[in-house]
DNA sequence: CATGAATGAGGGTTCATTCAT
DNA sequence: AATGAATGAACCCTCATTCAT
């Protein structure tokens, strides 16, 4: 039962998903959605409550998403350095194995939908981090600044490099990965 | 006659850009500008092919005038170090004296449409740095890495602080400027 | 067996007469009543071939409770002023203690569905009083004239001052009906 | 150009009596009523704000146009007798020249739709008559007692037989009209 | 008996666009 | 240069109904 619920959920998502990334929010619609995923468009106001309730449910889902990939192996305990280098791996790989997800992110971030409808998320995906980044100033390794700052220099060229991958401008290798780690710990370090 | 001719086009697009901002490219309609600007939606038509037309004229121009804003002062001969301590100032005024603008340059930048109906411009709007920096790293300046690299260190941090500062979560003070054109030297310097 | 079918269906009555008179016929809806009774909407079509034989079937219930309490008490033999007060007495009873059940009907009585699919019950809901009228007429207590002009004269001011009276507008205190039954006597007698 | 529109709200108006009459609030619809009126339904939406408000609309307008009728001629100096005679004949007129207005009133008046969306007006159609009948009172003609039960028992019985004379069960000839002007007098006269 | 899942048709409404004036 | 009136297509969503379970 709850497979066969979870499998038409999904199978919205993914229509809704391809479709966002080809049209953008301004573009798609529910019976875009149900024609790409081969079913009756009344069937997800089964599954939903409204064609925004499906988005917001599907952006929080992408965002947890993200988030398990991002931390996957970072604890309380993990060395500062040791986890600021995991996670931006963790995430340059997120970007280049779940390019769908990671694009359809930008584009809810930027757009006023997710800004009006999302509020108590303002302050960003990478809000996660901030512990880690205070510890980093406690322990002495990074400048003594606002740590939205220190996040900022940190991950927010990897969301851009990301974009500039995908449009076949830059290689996500793994040298190309380890020079921007480089480069992001020297933005940031004291 | 221009005068008369410009100023109903601006009419027309500053209630497209308050219209974008409040809610977004999926949300905006011809009727909706026409009832904003307070004139009849048939009139659009006369200074426009298309709703499209003129979403994409008005990126443009949009962009066309954060370049000039941008880029100040600066000539081919202006010293690397001058010249990006200088455009990154320009930037940063920018965002706090054309709030609207810098939104909805971000909002286009994000969206499909955009993506798509601008193909040739992809790259994006920091494209005309791209001389600086090679000349930046010819003259030794800057670490010997590709230009998109170093051109989003140093660039997309003011970017997306300038977001922080619109949801007033960082100030554009002159201090934290000069902060942050220090850390994007040192992310990126030699 | 038959009780639990019977309570059933009564629930299914008693939500569908909840709803029509909060928004009418036109706002009903299968799925709007069996959220009401707290049951899956495909039930109803079991015990109802479909929407609308529900309603009449409603319907014909409700003018059977109304009509056995209008005529508790009165058989032919019943000598005619007794009658007429009785009836009236008992519709009076009837308004006050089903207001629901007497509120729908008048929106029945005056809604094309009925009009249209209980053609055969045409002539209205009083009916049964037709030979008691005819009687008086034959005795010389009544004006010799058209039979539904005399029930129309005797009746109808009932219901509207039940409608006033549910609008708070009139009370239905034994002085007044008492004061009614005069003057629709006055108004029919000989 | 008043010409054009005016003629264009009228058509609109025309089709939607019609379908009421034929099919009742619950069955009408914005498309029908288009079809009907064989123009495009979102040209509805350029002279109403809604469905609903040009239902409400065309309420207000057919009231207004039967209260001119039924008050023709009559004036605040009209002796009480005269006043109530006429008043009934011109009523009697209205329901025979103005059939399909006259059943929709009807329909208006017994749904929900109009109880909720036009409450100022609750008391109803014939509360314009309410002076006439304190006069009546005062001047000693009438019984003294509620106004609306005097009114009630004057009108709602030409209200009756007029569903009844669209039924073919009763005549409307002047005849018969004075017949029921006499037993309405009859039952409220002091 | 009763449900959850599904559908196609139709609901009211707004859309981008056009055209006569 | 500007408007008001018009349209057909598409919008989101709810409808009555069905069927497998």
């Amino acid at each position: 039962m709850k497979n066969k619920s979870e499998s038409k959920v999904n199978l919205i998502y993914q229509a809704t998903i391809e479709l966002l990334n080809e049209g953008g929010l301004s573009e798609i619609s529910i019976s875009k959605i149900a024609k790409r995923a081969n079913i009756s468009s009344s069937i997800i106001y089964f599954y939903f409550e409204s064609k925004e309730d499906m988005l917001i449910k599907l952006y929080f889902m992408l965002k947890d998403q993200m988030h398990q990939l991002m931390f996957q192996g970072i604890t309380e305990s993990t060395p500062v350095k040791v986890g600021f280098e995991n996670i931006l791996r963790n995430y340059s790989s997120y970007i280049s194995n779940h390019k769908d997800s990671f694009l359809l992110m930008e584009q809810f971030i930027g757009s006023p939908f997710i800004r009006k409808n999302c509020k108590d998320q303002n302050g960003g995906v990478f809000k996660p981090m901030y512990p880690l980044f205070k510890r980093g100033i406690k322990e002495g390794f990074f400048k003594d600044l606002e740590t939205n700052l220190l996040v900022t220099y940190s991950c927010i060229p990897f969301v851009e490099m990301g974009k500039e991958y995908l449009n076949g401008a830059y290689e996500f290798s793994s040298i190309n990965i380890e020079k921007m780690i480089q480069m992001s710990w020297d933005a940031i370090k004291a």
